[in-house]
Formats: C-alpha cells, structure tokens, sequence
DNA sequence: GTCTATATTGAGATAGAC
DNA sequence: GTCTATCTCAATATAGAC
C-alpha cells in the first residue's frame, strides 16, 4: 500500500484494487484508465496487455511472501513458534498488499494455468510442509492428523482472514494471528488448565 | 451428480462443472453448448439467460446445505457433538454437489451483489454463530477467541477442503470430518492425554 | 507520454425456418 | 425442440497524430 511514485505504478495499484474489487475480467482497461485519469489506449505505453498488469501484481505478491517467509525461517526458533510467526508473516503479507491477497486467492483458477507462479506458490507450500513434518517428527505435532491436511487447514484460515475488509477491525494483526494460531495449536474446547494457552501466547513476544 | 435426466438437468450439471473448472465468465454459452451437444441458441430454449444457469445451480446448492444443518439441527445433541455434524454436513454437500460447491466458493464476488442468495448465506452463517455462541456460553467452548474469528476459520476450512480435487483421495468423508474437527477442537499440539482426542473421535459415532 | 479514432474479436442473445 | 443466421454490444488492442 505504498503511495505510487510514477505513472505506472499508479496503474498497478489502481488495477489491483479493482482486480480485488470486482474480478480481473470484469474489470476493463477502460475502467483502469478512468480511474487512474487517463484514456485507455495510454496504458498501452506503459503495458503490452492488461494480462501483464496482472502478472505485475501477483509477482509482487509472491516475492514478498518469499521474503517474510525466508526470514521467519532464518530466525531457527522451535516449531511451535516458527508457525505462529508464519501465520503473523502472512497476515503482515496480507495487510500490506490486500488487493494482491485477493486476487491471489480468489483467481487461483486464472494462475493454475501459468506455470510462472507455480514455483512461487509451491516454494510456500513447502515451507509450510517441512515444519509441519519437522514437528511431527519431535513429537510437537499430533503424528495422527495427515500433514496435508493441516497445511492445507492453516493455509485457508491464514489467508481467507483477509477476504472481506479487516476482519471485525478491532483486532490488531497480532492479535488475530495469535488468535489463529492458539485455535490451531491448543483447539477451541475450554480447558481447565488453560495456562497451555496462556503460556504459549506471553511467549510470542519472547 | 445424479445423472440428469432431461436436457434441461443435463444443461445445468455441464454448466456447473464448466463453471466450476473454468470460472463463469471464462464459460461461454457456445461452450455449454458444444458439451451438451447442441447449438448455442438452443441453450436458450431452456433459459433466459447464461445468469439463469447459474442462479439455479446456487440456489440447489443452498437449498441443501440449509436442508442438511436443519436436519443437524434437530437432532439436539450436544455443542461439540453439534459441531462435528455441521462439518461432516458440510463435507457431504461438498462431495455431492463438487461443481456448486466450487463455483460458491470462488464466485463469491459474482454473488455479492444477487440479494437472492444473500438470505440463504446469512441462514447458514447463523446456524454456525448460534452454535459458537451456546458453546460459549456453557462453558464448552473458549470464551477468549471471538466467535466470528472462529466461525470464520471453520468455515473456510470446511469449504475449502474442497477446493482442489478430493483432497488426498486415501480419506473417506467422516475421516476427514474427524480430522478438521479434532483439529479445531483438540488443536495440534501433541498431547501426552491424547485421550481426550480418542475418546471424542470414538463418540462421534454414537 | 497522451490523445483520437478505429480495427478486431468474441460474447450473449434473438428471429424465424424447419 | 433444434438449427441457421445474424444482431448488438462491449472489450482488448493498435495506429498514428499531437
């Protein structure tokens, strides 16, 4: 959500937030080109096709991704942790870049076709795995629930936070993360021993 | 996916998994047509409109979800209990209506504006923050996490399962079931009293 | 770098014969 | 009930003046 500095990236963003908004193909060139204040054939100075503004927005998206996730990974914490930190790296992801969470969510039919962003994509889904994988293998992680499954489980819940507006805008990332991340790792049934929970959640911060 | 009888049922269940593998707008009358086996301008024999189509295809898809949660509903069993036969409800919609259940979750910026689907989406929203909501309330259920937070997490979990082909074809339905509700209720931490998880997962079967 | 004007294509939909 | 033929419109994209 930076300011755009130039032309094109005022074209970028504009488009991202329609795309967002109201679906890549129900969003025309001539749309883009009003809201930015220009006529439609300008934007051909700056793109080939609007497919390219597309490919623009989601490659921004996925780098970023790249490089939240790389970092969380470098800081070696436990698993545990590690998870709670890559569900607050993707909420950050989200906030900082909304329309391009969007989109990418909700036009994964339109991606499934371009190979450029399935190494992206797969490069994130293996980060997930090997943790998972890693934490079952200490015996962190339940060894009964297929990794798959839970992968693919927290993938939604992390993503899909972010469909609609701010989900219920009183929660701060952290907190929603946080909230996420004590469903997922200690469950929704109220226990006694509740101080699992508590523990966990006054160590985020360490 | 019982087989259509008629070519008006035929029209809708090519529609849907067109629809549902390519995106509404991506799905051209011509195309439905070429499937079915007939021309373009006979489609419109059955229908107004290629909007026509996909209103009935949502709104099967509602009417069962709404007819499977009310028939939950009124088994009056427990919150927990409760809970892991609205997911299975869910699962099972999902298998039999695959095309549906994709297209509602991935056209939901196409439905945002159609009031007719609106009442139906609220009911089934309502059925699930009901529920959180007594879970709460008798103590079953975290008071600490906010119930739309979960209602949201659950929801998209349940839905989402389904978004790719079966996921990990090796699970049965109520495996999976098992599997997201344990997860949502137990949590993935491994736990030494992992008697908690059997014993739940043995009643489900009462 | 932006505009005007237009080419081109593809889509949903219709009319009327069979 | 289906086909042939076509209308109409909207969208992407282009060419070339300014």
């Amino acid at each position: 959500m930076t300011e755009p500095q130039d032309r094109r990236e005022l074209i970028v963003a504009t488009a991202a937030e329609m795309f967002a908004r109201k679906g890549i193909r129900a969003t025309t060139v001539r749309e883009i080109a009003d809201a930015v204040g220009v006529l439609s054939g300008s934007l051909y100075h700056y793109f080939r096709s609007k497919d390219e503004i597309v490919q623009e927005i989601l490659s921004e998206f996925l780098e970023e991704v790249r490089a939240r996730y790389a970092e969380v990974l470098g800081r070696g914490d436990d698993c545990a942790q590690t998870l709670r930190e890559l569900v607050l790296a993707s909420l950050r992801v989200a906030s900082q870049r909304p329309s391009a969470t969007a989109i990418y969510q909700n036009q994964l039919r339109y991606l499934r076709d371009r190979p450029e962003f399935k190494e992206g994509a797969a490069e994130a889904q293996r980060v997930w795995l090997e943790l998972i994988d890693r934490g079952v293998a200490e015996g962190v992680f339940r060894a009964d629930i297929p990794p798959r499954v839970f992968y693919r489980l927290i993938r939604d819940a992390v993503w899909m936070s972010w469909r609609g507006p701010q989900p219920d805008g009183m929660y701060s990332l952290e907190e929603l993360a946080d909230a996420i991340t004590s469903i997922f790792l200690e469950g929704f049934i109220a226990r006694p021993e509740s101080a699992v929970g508590t523990s966990t959640a006054a160590a985020r911060r360490r």
